[in-house]
Parts: C-alpha cells; sequence; structure tokens
DNA sequence: GTCTATATTCTGATAGAC
DNA sequence: GTCTATCAGAATATAGAC
C-alpha cells in the first residue's frame, strides 16, 4: 500500500479514501487484467490463424508477468476473486474459446489442453527466461502439434512452409 | 518463521541456531524438492512408458502445490537458489533429458517443448481445480500428442488401444 | 481530498540468560 | 540448545484534523 501510495503520489492511508481493502485492488487489477486480454486479442482481428493468436496471447503473458501470476497461476495467499470479477474471467475465457471453435478446436477437453499449453509455454518462458525467447521461440512449434491433435482435418497443417522438424 | 518454529517445538528465534536467514530455508526446501523429484522419477522405474513417466511427474506437481511453485513457477518474491541448489536443479532436469530421449524425445526445443506441456497441465489442475482431476484427465492425451510431435517414429503411437480420438 | 497520528499485528532477526 | 527479551521496521487499517 505504501509503495502504491507513492506510485500514485499519496500516502498509503489515503488510498483507503478510494478503496475499502488491499483485496478490492487485487480484485480490480484482476477484473482489469481479463478485460485487456480481452481487448488484446480482439484487436488481433477476427480469429482465422491460430498461430498469430498464440503468438497474441503468448505476448500478452510475457508482457506483465505479475499479471499473468494474477490472472493464470493464482498463487496470490488469501486472494480469490469476487463473483462478478470470476464471471467475467469466465466470459472472457468462453470468447477465447469461440476464437477457438473458429480453428476446428470444439471439444471441451481440447480447449483445457489449449489452454495448459499456452500458459504453460509463458510460465517456463517468465520463470527460466525473463527477457529471452527459448520458450517463444517454440510457440509455433506447439500450434503445429496442437491442431494436429486437436484441430478440424483440414485446417490442422496450414500450408505456411514453416512446419517444424 | 513463527509458524515454522511452532510446527517443530520451537521459538521462532530458536530457528537460528540452526539456518542464519529464512532465505537459507528456501534454498533447503529448493535443493530438497529437486533431491524429492529425483527420487520420484527414478521410484517408477527405468523409463520405458511415456504416459506412466508423464503421470509419475504429473503426481508429483499436484501432490504438492507449495513445492510445485517453489521449484518451477518461481514465483517467490526475492527468492533465487544458491549456486550449489541450482546446479542440483539442473543436474536432476539433465536425467529427465535422458529419460525423455529413451523415448525418442532427443531435440532440446522439444523437451522445452515437453517441460512446459506438463507443468502447464499441472499449474491449470492446481489454479482452476484444485483436488478434481479436469487437466489430470487429458495427461495422456497431452502425451500421444507430444509423442507424435517429438518422438522418435516408431514409439510416437504405442499401440495401448487408448488413443484419443 | 489528503494529511498526521495512531492502533494493532506481524515480520525477520539479534543479544544474552539459563 | 532453547529460552526470554527485545529490536526495528513493515503490514493493513482507522480516526480525526485541515
Amino acid at each position: 500500500m505504501r509503495d502504491l501510495g507513492a506510485r500514485v503520489g499519496m500516502k498509503a492511508q489515503s488510498l483507503y479514501s478510494y478503496v475499502a481493502s488491499k483485496h478490492e485492488i487485487y480484485d480490480a487489477m484482476f477484473e482489469q487484467g481479463y478485460r485487456e486480454l480481452a481487448d488484446w486479442m480482439s484487436a488481433g482481428g477476427a480469429a482465422t490463424d491460430a498461430r498469430s493468436d498464440a503468438h497474441r496471447f503468448f505476448a500478452f503473458c510475457v508482457s506483465d508477468p505479475v499479471r499473468f501470476q494474477l490472472l493464470f497461476l493464482r498463487t496470490l495467499p488469501g486472494f480469490e476473486p469476487s463473483p462478478s470479477s470470476y464471471a467475467l474471467a469466465v466470459d472472457v475465457l468462453e470468447t477465447m474459446t469461440a476464437r477457438l471453435a473458429t480453428v476446428g478446436v470444439r471439444k471441451a477437453r481440447h480447449v483445457d489442453l489449449w489452454t495448459a499449453v499456452m500458459t504453460g509455454l509463458a510460465s517456463q518462458q517468465i520463470a527460466n527466461d525473463p527477457g529471452g525467447a527459448r520458450w517463444e521461440r517454440i510457440v509455433d512449434d506447439a500450434v503445429d502439434m496442437l491442431l494436429a491433435h486437436t484441430g478440424s482435418p483440414q485446417r490442422s497443417r496450414p500450408t505456411t512452409g514453416r512446419s517444424p522438424r
């Protein structure tokens, strides 16, 4: 609270004129994070290319490790999003599920697999090669693998000429 | 430190007869965690079945979320493992890489892809379905997908009769 | 709308008695 | 080897002056 106050030119105590508690701030950040995700993904245009979508999501994750931790790792001690914030998160994730359906991913288990793979790539990048690109470089690889396994047959191997190995 | 002291029947201050600082404890836990991982994986016998290896690793991760966070997420503020602990971690991970080579995964980028997928599955399980099995259920699926993409041709589709869809 | 003052509790850590 | 006593500072939060 002191750090935050300093950042906005206030004493920590003055922040309590605006929010009731520290967790209320976490909750607002959680909600804002998911709104940013929705904006970020829709800014990429219609979901037609699985690779570019994956790169957009990956970039969103690694561009703000703290936000990534808040939205996807949920490791903040004692924090749980409020029902309304959680509902927003579910809503945004459903929109992303719809984008996946566009490239032929329709089964719930396959959507779960996509989220696990993409967040896994991002978390390893953040944890083990911050500032680098070691896991970013295999995003394309991962997308091809996922599409081959989960996508509709006709879109599972787009002819981009960049297939790995 | 007070909680820890209480757990071992001591005042927090007495712990400082054994360790110099809290971070020294973190470091010991980090080292112990990787030793446990090495023991856990080797207890599964020789690495011949990618699926059972994957399930072993997944179980190791979700069986202790705090340890998982310490070893693979690295989100503890201010903590970095000591050089010797880090060296141990690298060593254990190399042993796991050797296990992967057994099932035909030899390229460094493919090893990175495996770790990202497996830790991704575990972190999603821990964060979004603690105590459940939503992501555990797709471990087999993920292994088949990974092997098809990264394994040696002859082992990429083991005839277990459980291949998904 | 922001401040000072303060309450309360907790944090990691040290000194020194027994 | 563990204790009591204590420290210095940080945490979240409230009350009330200006």
